[in-house]
DNA sequence: CTGAAAGCGCTTACAG
DNA sequence: CTGAAAGCGCTTACAG
């Protein structure tokens, strides 16, 4: 069943049907009734390789997922979903690996789908750096920031990633801590040209919560690396814990890694908070749900998305050049930290 | 840069540079040298629409995944993933929510990605019967069952959901729980024609499980509908228990239900499993980093995936008719359940 | 408002 | 082993 079939059957031709397909007013009621008519009869549907690869632009709005089962990226793609298709147009969605190179996977889609406008949902600096100069359609980084690269087409809506951090530290020290562990994501000297990767900008942002409160921070020994999962949670909890037995409190780089440390300390038959305090980031629905609750560092995911989808939009039109926002972001204050200072 | 600048560059003609793209044997070294060599300094990728316009089988796996948040199917996609790139394949996947029509997406997918078969991750039964006679590459659905359904190009791979639920009851009435509340999804007595959507199912496994035991289920009190989410599962919770306060012990149909549960009861100033006794189902990842750990009925995800997979790849290599399949489940103990008895 | 035709970037028989 | 050409199913100027 294609077009040509539809033509035939309706008695009119190809780019009739075309037009009506695709909504363009120059057709007339009869012909766009015959025609919707045999479309509805046959519950035909256009190929859509044949579409884009013809199709000089489509009114699609991509969006590129970093990680499938970033929690995080499901509330933030949830609420895009639902403004995209608020504002009439389709949301087509491409989840990656973790390790998949987003900007490569941005010249593809560009190449091939020829959307309005991209969003990224996550994104390595570095790929961007190197690479997106190949993509041409105004583009959103949402949750990391894009000001320093310097592309007229690359807009940005992050959380300021380093005071969330620095913040999530100083909630701690306030509540009385001075020995905190801390859990983040493997990061190099290097891999943060320009100064930042989120696992290396929130690391900064702790050092800097520790430094402005003068409470002493031993990076070889607070700080423990992991990927960003439960498993790696538990275990970089577990050898904080071994490595320095007197610590009060711990901080995770994400809920994800703070659940896995809840567990990890529960098995070590201390409880949260009464011997351990703890504290993630992320804000993901989860955390709300931890027994006990836990304390975190909330990126406002619904204004992430409604401030991507906006000037993303506004960009497709024609708006301007690249803007950088910042969000701001929320602590909760849980059940997970117990104040030493009562 | 499309395949024609690269037969220019590399002085052939675009027939030959097709051949050597998909590794095509009849070419010569020389001519097989010389164009991936200017593939690799243009980084040429060839374009997918156009190449799925006219390829007659693309050699890809589709998988189908309904719920790109269903943590159940993320597990064994993770591992689907794995065992089709082992055998050489690509997967696409696709994700779709919980409500869109998985047999409407299969026959896009075969039209217009021709892949040797398409795997479906959850898959509503209505929709198998009423269309997936139009889809006609080899298929296989994993975790519901399609032997009543009687298609000659569909198998299934999944777990006796109706004995994993009476087990879950069985095994709390065998720890002296006789008052007992059960959390599901929604289902109406029509919508599983034949006798099966994933809840109803389960709820007829329950049913079973308090009659053979010989405890009364009263479905009005004991049983509560809700979306198979977190808020869903504390909802649910919370109305079990206000409604028959005497409740020892209570099974959610799945552990994001059970999670969400768990964290009412907690907030009713109850804990579990000392005065509420929890199991839930499906055995995710997460279940083993609750506090307390949750009781849960697991279904073997990894074989799941690993036979899917193989059947699927026999059925598409002409390996005969549909096969269907039964993986038993495990029950996890876990540290929610209180045994009364002791 | 409608039709005829070119063409998007590939693959695939068909010759040679 | 290689090239020339048809054609996949659409969209889109271009005429009329």
């Amino acid at each position: 069943m294609t077009i040509k079939d539809i033509a035939q059957r309706a008695g009119y031709a190809v780019g009739t049907v075309s037009r009506v397909l695709n909504g363009h007013p120059d057709v007339s009621d009869e012909a766009r009734a015959k025609i919707l008519a045999v479309v509805a009869e046959t519950g035909f549907q256009p190929n859509d390789n044949a579409r884009h690869l013809k199709q000089r632009e489509s009114s699609s709005i991509a969006v590129i997922v970093k990680g499938a089962r970033n929690l995080l990226f499901a509330g933030i793609l949830e609420e895009v979903q639902s403004r995209v298709r608020a504002a009439g147009r389709a949301a087509a969605v491409y989840y990656l690996d973790e390790d998949d190179d987003e900007v490569e996977q941005a010249v593809r889609v560009c190449r091939e789908l020829k959307p309005l406008g991209i969003l990224f949902l996550g994104g390595n600096q570095n790929n961007f750096a190197d690479r997106f100069e190949r993509v041409t359609c105004p583009c959103v980084l949402v949750t990391t920031r894009a000001d320093t690269m310097g592309f007229q087409n690359l807009s940005s809506v992050s959380t300021d990633d380093a005071e969330g951090a620095a913040q999530a530290i100083r909630r701690l020290i306030e509540a009385g801590h001075r020995r905190i562990g801390v859990i983040g994501g493997h990061f190099c000297a290097g891999c943060g040209r320009g100064g930042a990767n989120t696992s290396q900008t929130r690391f900064f942002g702790c050092r800097r919560g520790f430094l402005e409160a003068g409470v002493p921070f031993d990076e070889e020994l607070q700080f423990q690396a992991a990927r960003f999962s439960m498993p790696g949670g538990y275990e970089a909890a577990n050898a904080l814990l071994e490595r320095c037995p007197d610590l009060t409190a711990l901080f995770a780089m994400s809920d994800v890694m703070a659940i896995g440390a809840l567990r990890a300390i529960r098995d070590r038959g201390l409880r949260v908070p009464e011997d351990i305090s703890l504290i993630g980031y992320d804000g993901i629905e989860q955390a709300g749900y931890c027994v006990p609750r836990l304390a975190t560092v909330r990126q406002r995911s619904g204004r992430l998305a409604r401030r991507s989808v906006e000037i993303l939009l506004r960009q497709a039109a024609g708006g301007g050049g690249a803007v950088h926002e910042i969000v701001p972001f929320q602590l909760l204050p849980g059940e997970s930290i117990r104040d030493l200072n009562e």
